[in-house]
Parts: structure tokens; C-alpha cells; sequence
DNA sequence: CGTGTTATTGACCAACATCAAACTTAGTGG
DNA sequence: CCACTAAGTTTGATGTTGGTCAATAACACG
């Protein structure tokens, strides 16, 4: 243990840190945990639905979705998930996945023993009140999500979406100068939403006409995050983030996310 | 301890136990819990949003639900909330409540300080896992009712509301002859699904047209189960009920939980 | 018996879906 | 490095689900 963590560990550290604080004594523990890495191509399943499953899934980079496919073959976007995120830990405590996880662009997953973890939690019951944490996070999250598919406005969600991925990949250390990854066709954009790829797409030039993003490759830039924030009735309680220097100021009304030229 | 659990602990008992066995020992001490009474009226808030909590609040009769407030004014209800449930579990671990919790209906409450479910944690790592798997299994009916308004129809919305709140009325016993307890206006279904009040109840009586369901003042009656199951594309899976003897032809497309007539 | 809530109806409308085609971009193999 | 191909984006025309507004009818409760 002279050395740190690796740095796929150091993802899942990274991610519980922004959540609850994590004592360099757990910090360790999660240094131990057995990993197996796995590279995965755009689009790729990860889990399949009602597959019983004897590993928890972290994402260590790029993108992935939980996601449903109903009767007719529509496909509706569940939650989206960052590196850090394990999104199928329920089935530490459910048998059967009750929906898939796919990658959205390309990325790298770690796989990690059900044992593992569950020895982990009962060696550390305050990482395991951590873990139940992030598990209701995740569910509040879920919950902004149906109240934004339920009553907001086209315009409003997909604001809102940008706006969620902004903070949460702002809170791993994942934004560069404004700028963020989003690697989700305007299709993909459409299914988190529940909407058409048809209307996604005029939407988005909405935006980018009203001057609130742009996006170059897989970025997008927010313009102006003021406006942004109120276009999408965005408020980041319901992530339920540890508040820490770096992310406060996004969370107030005050600061641009804009690059200074 | 010579005598059994109280009514109102038998009403936590009995949910849990749809979801997970409970040991004798942990009846016990699930029992012992204490409990704060309260009788609430029809649309009574029984938790404010933002509002930080010391206790938690468990069901005893009649109908919850969880809800938000958007920018404009509209509400929409999350979740669905039976006798034996305690919607804010969450308020263990994660400090502010996201969103409101009201009754719909009138019906009992009773409310447990946070520090005896702490306890109870404690001395019963196992009984802490099935509050932690109620807590994932609320998520998993978040996420099909996620799926429900992103992507389905109002015709199946509705319909499969109904379903839920069918199978998990039966599952804590509350099913009589085919018809249950659903105390909901068609305004609050209409919060419920993201449809309007006025669409809401074209739908019903659609569904009333085509013989699927009727009602006598708060009591939904199910006529043809399976006709209804089909028009909601519904499949109990994502319950994660504990199969029993009671449940399980339910669950099965067989059965019809029409009255013999 | 009122009186306020809830259900129902009709007319009209808007947001968003669908369909189909063209255009652009990115990835691939030669 | 280019040409080819598939994926993704954009546009226009048209259709439909479900929303809004407004008024009336039925209830339920005090």
C-alpha cells in the first residue's frame, strides 16, 4: 500500500467523494477491490435485461445509459452514467435487472465481484451507508427525470439534461474549459427524453440560436449558464452533492461556465 | 413481548415481508419500534419539500404519494404509496427531502425517529438490507414509471397504473373480490401520469367502454385482468414482489381477478 | 339543503410525432 | 490519403395525441 490507488480505482474514489466523505482508511479498502477491465465499443450492451448478475458494473471513462424498451420497440433512457458510477449495484440486493445498460460512444468498464463488494460492506458499514446513499441518489435523479418527462416543456428537458450533465461531470473533474463531453446522438437524446430524434434536433438549434450552447465533435459548450439554468428550472439539490469549493459556484445563480474570449 | 406486533407494526411487518423474509428475531424487533401516530385528512402534506427530518414516515392506511412542484405550477406525483411503505426511507442518508409527500385520501401515518431505524441497522445488518432493497425496488418503479410517460400512450399510462397499484394492493392482503382501494381524482391521476385532468378522464371512460375496469365511488374494480394487462403492456417483474401463493397467479398471464358473475 | 369539489362534455388548438428525403460527417479499407 | 459507406443530422410537409378553455352536471359533505 505504498502506492496510491490505480486509476480505475481512483475513479470510483473520485465519484464517492463528491457524494459523502470517504476516510483514507476506506479509501484503501476500495483500493483493493478486484477489478476486472473491459474496453467497450459505441452502443454497447453492458448488461442485458432480466440477466441474474454476480458483478457490479463501474464506468471508469465515457459514457453509459440504463434503459427500457417497451412493448412496441421504443426505447426509453433511464439515467445516464459517468465514470465513477456503478449503475447496477442494486443487483448486490435484486436478482434480476429490471432494465439494460448500454455505453453511449466508446469507453472502459471495470467488473467487480459481487463478494467483493459485499465483504467490503460488512468490513465497513460506513461505506456501505455510502453505497445506499449513492443507490438514492441515483433514484432522485430518477425522480427529476420523471418530473421533467411528465411536465416540462421539450425545450425545458433537454436544458435540463445539459445542465445535469454539466454539474455531475463538473463534480468529477471532468470539464475543460466550459466545455464538456456528451457523447449522445440527437436519436439518444431523444429516447432520455421522450422525445422524437426529428424534434431533438430542432431544439437543439433553438439553443444554439438563442446563444445558450454550441458544440464542437462530442463537447458541448455552455454559453451561458445563467440563462441555460433557467431555460431548463434547473436546481442541483436533487444530486445531492457534497458541496466543495470547486462545485459551489456552479450551484449558485452567479457564475458563467463560458470560456473568457 | 408475549403478545404479537401491533397493528401498526403488523402493517411494516407484512409489507417487508412481500419483499424479503423477515426472521421471527427481526419481527421482534421490528416491533418494537416506536411510533408517533397521526391521522391525516385527504390531501394533507405530511412532509414538505426542503424540509431536513428526524423521523420517518410509515403508511398505516390509506394512499401517499410523492411529489413535485415545478417552475410553472404543475405537480407531478412520483410514486404511489400503500400501507406498510415509508416513502421517506431515503431521509436516512441523504439530508434535504427532494420533493413533497402528501396523502391522497384520507388514512394514518405513523412517524419513527431516525435514530431507532439507525438502531435497528445496526443490530440487524439483514433487516438494514431489506430497507436497503425497499429503497432499490422503489427506484425500480420509478424507473418503469419513467419509461410509462417518456413512451407510452395515455391509454396505457392509465391502464398500467391500475395494474401496480392492483398487484401491489393485493400483495399486502388489501384486495377484495377483484376491486381495491385506489382514493385518487382524476386530477391527481392526471398528476400522477403527466396527462391532463380533462384526458384523463376520456381515458377512463374508455377503459369503462371497453369493459376493462368500473368503479363504485373510491374502489377500482378490475373486470378482465388480462385484456387490461395487455392494453398496459404490463409485467409485474419490475415489482420485485417475493413470489407467494397469493401473488403469483397474478403475476402469471393466466388468472382473471374478475368477479364470478 | 346549500356549496364547494369532482366529473363530464364540447370546441378549438398546439406541441410534438411521423414520414420521407437530402445532406453532412466520420469511420474504414484499399 | 482517398473513396466509399454507414451513421448521424437537417429540412419540409403533414398528421395526431393530448392540452386548454369554458361551461354544465353530479356528487359529497357539513
Amino acid at each position: 500500500m505504498a502506492q496510491g490507488p490505480s486509476a480505475e480505482h481512483a475513479r470510483l474514489i473520485r465519484k464517492l467523494q463528491t457524494i459523502a466523505v470517504v476516510t483514507a482508511e476506506e479509501q484503501d479498502a476500495l483500493a483493493e477491490l478486484p477489478m476486472r477491465l473491459r474496453v467497450f465499443a459505441a452502443s454497447a450492451d453492458l448488461l442485458r435485461e432480466d440477466q441474474p448478475s454476480t458483478e457490479c458494473c463501474l464506468i471508469l471513462e465515457g459514457l453509459a445509459c440504463r434503459y427500457k424498451v417497451l412493448g412496441a420497440g421504443q426505447r426509453q433512457i433511464l439515467s445516464l452514467h459517468l465514470p465513477g458510477d456503478i449503475p447496477d449495484l442494486m443487483s448486490l440486493h435484486l436478482q434480476t435487472m429490471d432494465h439494460g445498460l448500454a455505453s453511449l460512444g466508446r469507453g472502459r468498464a471495470a467488473y467487480i465481484p459481487h463478494g467483493a463488494v459485499r465483504e467490503l460492506c460488512d468490513r465497513h458499514p460506513q461505506l456501505a451507508a455510502t453505497l445506499w446513499r449513492d443507490t438514492l441518489i441515483d433514484a432522485s435523479i430518477g425522480r427529476e427525470w420523471l418530473a421533467g418527462v411528465g411536465r416540462r416543456t421539450a425545450h425545458e428537458r433537454i436544458a435540463h439534461l445539459i445542465c445535469e450533465a454539466l454539474v455531475r461531470s463538473r463534480a468529477l473533474g471532468l470539464m475543460d474549459e466550459g466545455a464538456f463531453e456528451l457523447p449522445m446522438t440527437q436519436a439518444e437524446l431523444g429516447d432520455a427524453t421522450g422525445l422524437s430524434t426529428v424534434h431533438v434536433n430542432r431544439v437543439l438549434q433553438d439553443l444554439r440560436r438563442e446563444e445558450l450552447i454550441t458544440w464542437r465533435g462530442r463537447s458541448i459548450l455552455v454559453l451561458d449558464w445563467e440563462r441555460l439554468r433557467l431555460a431548463a428550472d434547473f436546481d442541483a439539490g436533487y444530486l445531492h452533492l457534497l458541496r466543495d469549493a470547486d462545485t459551489v459556484a456552479l450551484l449558485r445563480p452567479r457564475l458563467r461556465t463560458s470560456l473568457a474570449d
